[in-house]
DNA sequence: GTGAAAGCGCTAACAA
DNA sequence: TTGTTAGCGCTTTCAC
């Protein structure tokens, strides 16, 4: 069997708890014990069993990170920078995805009130209508923090990219590149984030005297096989776009998948800017314009919020509200000639 | 606070044991009384405290992965894999990064000896030139189960693809597309993984009457920078290859980021092929000739193995191997003229 | 400065 | 069929 602080405590004639109190350095113990403590644990490959700690204490140590999917640059790199912090503070990171769907959403929020993780960060999945699943969580007193897809109306610390801003720049960089008619590529499910980008691509149509029909709008499904068709629909219309903004990585590269086969050229006949975190963009064919979030900074940053939390209760984190900005970078799919 | 066991009981005017066997459904409890108490539990939100089960019955429910990193296609693919089968299970994912560093990896697996975890998958880092520290794991009788990148020389269960094989169908791919002069990007840290794939490629030659010269192995180092590098001095030789095998992910797309900043074509000037699973290959410039490897179905394979272990004690996992092929998807990269 | 003992929530003998 | 009790490994009063 593994070590024990009674096994310790026999070993060096000492009770449990002087053992107990010598591994925490508490003042109450005599430098000379806990040397003694110290030495034999080390020696003995003494590691604290975490689940009596957290019987006890309360915190278990783990944080749940909560993701639509994995194989994705954002959610993939954004782990990077909550797994940096973590590892720092000794927590440890349990991953769950959701498949964007809502069900296993609410499942798994709804298993974390067992107290099996100490806080949650989380980034919505887009079949989350309904967001009873998460007010639950948050009046359970379980710290949570949303980053990148937030529900909205729930009061928690929320990390998030200027999404208005980038959808903005997205179809202005596109209309100054002299696009008329551009679809903007959204997800089904009412995302904020989808949301805002779109509204941001909206008022740069409007500050640049062009109209946007309801069909250059489209809702992509979850399913890639599905968006595939939908795109492929849209680039075989008469009145076919010339420029569109593809508001997920999904959802862009099924873009140029289908150029490909229907043999649209861009940024000739199309053109093409994608919200991705691909390291790749620049090597794809052609050279993929993106608007890149920072997806570890914003890592980095939701873990920071979570982590000073639980730290010291003080913190509100209904009030957290953190907006790191995105960067567009012009490449070969959107050149104007 | 939250519900509890003794909660129920009382409530129901039961003892605490009576509701914990009802809770399992045992069969020595009525009928009657198991209905009462799982109606109860159900009304209160009756989640059972997952220390507390842990600190008796020895089971965690936690499983650990173990990974280089997660920002790469195989590895973000074969977490998925792992979920599917964890979430099946109602087991939770620990995730754990090394960042190739071998230090890392050593504390990250001494500290699953405090019975955090109930097994481990692992894919060692490249930094690994020593490997007492997994050894020892196993001897803490802790379940362990590779995949991807094993370390050869340890008793542990092991889910990979046909390595040798894969190193071989690449160099013959490019031999057969006219290539003399084939460079074979590895990766620094000796790892089993891309010597099998070298094994394999250097089979290949021998097999066309090819010699491969020392300096057509290049060992890139860790750090992105310093691998563009290296690529950028070995396309600059006077000698130049004429064909590329990159060994895993990184290498290969680092690849095209020189051939881009050199100028130099592909597949005029070299030809290349990368192991990689990334879903947009297709749509590289030019499309990237890839071996790629079945990441969902290891993972998949490596986490049912690993509890079928967990589950009936007796499986011996130092006897489990089990090796899914990769598929060579020719594409532009690679074409003859 | 050190030790004895209670108890965190649950399970599993053993009793009734 | 149900209840009593001990104990998992640790922390935390409270005595000594």
């Amino acid at each position: 069997m593994s070590i024990t602080i009674k096994k310790i405590a026999e070993d060096l004639q000492l009770a449990v708890s002087t053992v107990s109190k010598a591994l925490r350095d508490s003042h109450e113990i005599s430098i000379e014990t806990k040397k003694r403590v110290f030495e034999h644990a080390a020696k003995l490959n003494y590691l604290p069993n975490p689940y009596a700690s957290s019987l006890k204490g309360k915190s278990s140590g783990n944080i749940a990170v909560v993701l639509p999917e994995v194989a994705d640059s954002f959610f993939s790199t954004a782990i990077n920078g909550i797994e940096s912090i973590a590892q720092d503070k000794g927590y440890h990171v349990i991953v769950y995805l959701t498949h964007e769907d809502l069900q296993r959403e609410q499942s798994i929020l709804k298993s974390f009130r067992s107290g099996r993780v100490d806080g949650v960060l989380m980034s919505v999945s887009g079949g989350t209508e309904n967001d009873d699943h998460i007010r639950d969580l948050c009046e359970a007193g379980i710290p949570l923090v949303f980053f990148d897809r937030v529900s909205e109306n729930i009061p928690a610390a929320k990390v998030v990219t200027n999404d208005f801003d980038s959808g903005y720049q997205a179809a202005e960089h596109l209309i100054k590149n002299g696009c008329k008619r551009i679809a903007f590529l959204s997800m089904a499910g009412n995302l904020a984030i989808t949301n805002q980008r779109l509204l941001g691509f909206k008022k740069a149509h409007v500050d640049h005297n062009l109209s946007v029909k309801n069909n250059q709008v489209i809702y992509c499904a979850q399913q890639e096989s599905q968006t595939f068709d939908q795109i492929k629909k849209l680039l075989q219309r008469k009145d076919r776009p010339d420029g569109v903004v593809g508001s997920v990585e999904k959802v862009t590269t099924q873009v140029y998948s289908v150029c490909h086969a229907l043999k649209v050229r861009i940024p000739r006949d199309i053109k093409v800017i994608g919200f991705s975190n691909l390291p790749i963009a620049a090597l794809l064919n052609p050279a993929l314009t993106t608007i890149t979030q920072p997806a570890f900074e914003m890592g980095k940053a939701a873990a920071t919020i979570l982590f000073k939390a639980l730290e010291r209760k003080k913190i509100d984190l209904r009030k957290e509200l953190m907006v790191i900005p995105s960067t567009l970078y012009p490449r070969e799919s959107t050149r104007k000639k």
